[in-house]
DNA sequence: TGTACATCAGTGAACGCGCGTTCACTGATGTAC
DNA sequence: TGTACATCAGTGAACGCGCGTTCACTGATGTAC
């Protein structure tokens, strides 16, 4: 070993991905530099290439801890008690204005989809493998009575990532909010389907509005 | 007038959106250079700004115009008359393996949705423009009995949107069908939502199997 | 205990390259007289 | 009818700039003897 202490180096990659993580969400994987992000630690361009071979590279690790937090996120939904599906909780949460304001700290799927979709396969393998993890992670949340409710698994996860991605297109923060709001909407009526057709029965849970079509 | 017949100007103007168009989808905006747009024209890098400003202007252009060919694709859906959802019958067709294989000229919104919620606000105006151009054209297109099916407009959107993003951003080609086969039926039970929990009741009109989580 | 050498995370200048934009220029046609 | 001038879509070189990557170097610490 060498002039900094045991663990120094796997610390300073961490930060580097960390770093990359939050410039390739705000600003995209394309436009983000090597150089910025670096200095933005305190440290120069040349370093960069004792951790990484490429910045090809630091995008697979940046897609797989990104899909980690997702991971994390949805764990840190609890199952409700009270008849609401979990679908409906995570859409609450995730399809709603602070995420749509804070792309920088939310979902790394919906800030760098199609950059993932064009990327080569060893950063589409990782997020394929992030995205397995989430399905197992989500199955052992919801325990073993909801398999029908892991059965919309996929459907769910693209109603919130389009609803989010959908809400960022728009200029106008009040269409947003409907976007938003139709698809938390969207989200009830895909695992819950007896509530819907018509305004939403009752402001029982959350007192939210049914969704306007504008 | 002078030098080319009138209408030539026009002419390309026209073709400059359309071969960017396709190339923004293809590879992202970003990524997209100018002078190889023109060169795949015939034409060189100076005479695009007889045209437009900026590229940004011509981003504005393509966006415009990439969601227009989206509303002419969902006027081209005829609303079944044989039970199903109209909705049902767009993500048949939109969620589909060649719509995912053929990102060039494929749903401009879904190739480019995080780019445009980066852009500025110009772009976001003629996204948001456009959306709402294409719900108008949906209303139309269903008729004042389906006001039902129109409250979901946005939650059909997003998940249509949703699901060809994440269905490119695996590596496995199955993976991918297993998402759009996903997608479809959450699109089928977001309308129809007395069809659903276990196995679709019956093959009746196109044999699709039911989602498998794996 | 003392000295020579190896290690290796980080430095910073340099590389070749492609980008968006500008600008003086071209040249076929239309217009003024 | 003939001539001088205006128009303007398109040319192509040049601008300043930032990028990903390379590489010879640094220097504090660990190791060999």
């Amino acid at each position: 070993m060498a002039r900094y202490k045991p663990g120094h180096k796997a610390g300073t990659r961490r930060k580097v991905v960390d770093a990359a993580l939050d410039s390739f969400r705000e600003a995209g994987a394309g436009p983000t530099s090597i150089a910025t992000v670096m200095q933005g630690l305190g440290l120069t361009v040349g370093g960069f290439y004792r951790h990484f071979g490429s910045k090809e590279e630091l995008l697979v690790e940046a897609v797989t801890k990104g899909v980690d937090q997702s991971i994390t996120f949805l764990r840190s939904v609890p199952v409700p008690q009270d008849g609401r599906s979990w679908s409906e909780a995570v859409a609450e949460r995730y399809l709603s204005s602070p995420h749509r304001a804070n792309i920088a700290r939310g979902c790394a799927l919906a800030a760098l989809g199609p950059e993932i979709a064009r990327a080569d396969e060893r950063v589409r393998v990782a997020c394929e493998f992030g995205l397995r993890r989430m399905q197992a992670a989500v199955r052992e949340h919801l325990g073993p009575r909801a398999e029908g409710e892991l059965s919309q698994f996929w459907a769910l996860i693209a109603l919130n990532l389009g609803g989010i991605v959908l809400s960022r297109m728009v200029a106008d923060p009040r269409t947003a909010e409907d976007i938003l709001e139709a698809c938390r909407d969207g989200a009830r009526s895909l695992v819950n389907p007896s509530v819907r057709q018509g305004p939403v029965p009752d402001g029982k849970h959350t007192g939210r509005r049914s969704a306007r079509s504008r």
